[in-house]
DNA sequence: TAATAAAACAACAGCTTGTCCATTACTTAG
DNA sequence: CTAAGTAATGGACAAGCTGTTGTTTTATTA
C-alpha cells in the first residue's frame, strides 16, 4: 500500500492512496495545543458561536458571521474547522467529554446505590455550562445532541441500575423503559433550563428521583384508573 | 391613515404606509386552494423535502435541491414559500393540524377516563405519518417540533388528567411532573420510530400507560432503595 | 535572537439566494 | 368551447457565502 504526498501548503497535507485523493487534516511539527494563538482563536470562535446561536439560531449562522463576531480572518476559521457543523460538533464533544470526566470522578466506593448522587452531579454540571446547554437543548438547538446526552445517561447510571433488576418480572420491554426514563430526565433538564433554573441541582435530582420511583401518576394522585391491559387484542 | 399601492407584480403586492415599505404577502383574485397546479406544486415540494431530509438532513438542503428534486422551476418555489424554513414550518403545521382534528374527533361521551384511548389514537396517527415523523423527530430533525408535540400532549390529555389530581398532595412541582411525562412520551415515540415500529400502536400506548402509572423503578423491580429526600439540605 | 508557525490579506471560481420580467401553459367560470 | 385569469417557466441579475490558494505579516517559543 503506497501513499504519495501530493501537495503540501501551510498546514494542509494531501495524499493520494490507491488513486483516491485524501485530505489528511492538518500539518504541523509542534504540539497543536501549546500555541496561545490557536487557543485564543478557538475560544473566540466558540464564544461567537454561542452568541450568534442566541441571536439567530444555528441554521441562520454563516462562517462570515462567526469570523466577523470573533474578529478573526475568515480564512483562519478553515485552518481549524471544516465548516460550521464541525465547529458545533467539536463544541458538543467538549461538553460530552466533560460529562465523561465527571463519570470517572464519581465512582467512589462509598456509593453503591449511587443513582441520586450521579444525578446531582449531572445537574450541577449542566448548571455550570448552562448557557451553552440551554441553547443546544433548546428549540433551536441540535436534536443530535439530545441523543448523545440520553445515551450518556443510559450507559452511565441507568443501565447499571436496570441490569440489577429482575428482567423476567418486566411487563414492558426494557428498551421502552429506557427510552421513557432517559427522555423524561432530558425533558426535566430542558424545562429547568428554559424556566431560568429556579431550583438547585439537589432539588432537581430529588424531584426526578421521586417521580421515577413512585411513578408520575402516583405522585399526581391519580389512583382511580389503573391501566387495563389493552395491548393484547 | 393612507395606504399607497407601490408595486404590483405577479402575485406580489407592496404598500407604503407612513413612509415604510410593507410587503403584504400574496395577491390573487381566486381561491388559493382550488387551482390544481398549486396543489400539485406544493405536494411535489413537500415530497421533495421529505426525500432530501432523508438523504442529507434539513440543514444541508438548498432551495435549488428542492426545486430540482420536485422538477419545478426555482422561481415557483418563492411563489409559495418564503424560504426552506417556511416550507418546513408549514409542513409541520399540517401535521399538528391533523393532531388537533384527532383531538376534536376523540372526545366522545363513552370515554371519561380516556387517556389510554387518546394515546392509542396518537400512536396510530404517528404511524400513519411515520416517514415524516421519524425525520422530524429524529437526530437531524427539528427540536422546535418536539416542543410543539409536547405542548400538544400536555394540553390535550395530560393537563386534563392532572387537573383532576389533588394538587396539595404533590411532593414535586407540577411543572416538572409535566415536563417529565410529556418528554417521556416523546422519547418512547422517538424510540419506536427509530427502531422500525415493531409494536402496534395499542401495545405502545399500553406500555406507556403502565410505566406512567406504576413508575419506571417499580416496573424494573428496583424497590430496594426508595429515594430519600436530599433536596432540603 | 532566530526559527517556526499562525494569522491576516486579497483574490478566485463556483454556487445559492431572492427577485424580476416576459412568455408560455394550464385551469376554470361563463 | 372559449376567453379571461392565473400559475409556471426560462432567463437574467446583483448580492452574498463558500472553500481554497499564495503571499505577507505577526506572534510564539526554544
Amino acid at each position: 500500500m503506497k501513499a504519495y504526498v501530493l501537495y503540501l501548503t501551510q498546514s494542509r497535507l494531501l495524499f493520494i492512496i490507491m488513486g483516491k485523493i485524501l485530505k489528511v487534516g492538518r500539518w504541523s511539527m509542534s504540539d497543536q495545543k501549546t500555541d496561545r494563538r490557536i487557543i485564543r482563536t478557538k475560544r473566540m470562535l466558540r464564544d461567537a458561536l454561542t452568541v450568534l446561536m442566541e441571536e439567530k439560531g444555528f441554521e441562520r449562522i454563516t462562517v462570515s458571521d462567526l469570523t466577523e463576531k470573533a474578529d478573526i480572518n475568515r480564512g483562519t476559521f478553515y485552518l481549524h474547522y471544516q465548516d460550521k457543523f464541525d465547529l458545533l460538533k467539536k463544541s458538543e464533544e467538549e461538553i460530552i467529554d466533560g460529562l465523561r470526566e465527571l463519570k470517572t470522578k464519581i465512582i467512589l466506593p462509598t456509593e453503591i446505590e449511587s443513582a441520586p448522587l450521579h444525578l446531582v452531579k449531572l445537574f450541577e454540571y449542566i448548571a455550570d455550562n448552562a448557557r451553552f446547554m440551554k441553547l443546544i437543548l433548546g428549540p433551536k438547538g441540535d436534536p443530535g445532541f439530545q441523543v448523545k446526552l440520553k445515551r450518556f445517561m443510559e450507559t452511565t447510571f441507568l443501565e447499571k441500575a436496570m441490569k440489577r433488576s429482575n428482567h423476567e418480572s418486566l411487563s414492558v420491554p426494557i428498551e421502552h423503559l429506557m427510552a421513557y426514563v432517559t427522555s423524561a430526565h432530558l425533558g426535566v433538564i430542558q424545562h429547568w433550563l428554559e424556566s431560568g433554573m429556579q431550583q438547585t441541582p439537589q432539588e432537581m435530582a430529588s424531584t426526578v428521583m421521586k417521580i421515577t420511583f413512585y411513578g408520575p401518576a402516583q405522585l399526581a394522585g391519580l389512583k382511580q384508573s389503573p391501566p387495563q391491559d389493552n395491548g393484547g387484542h
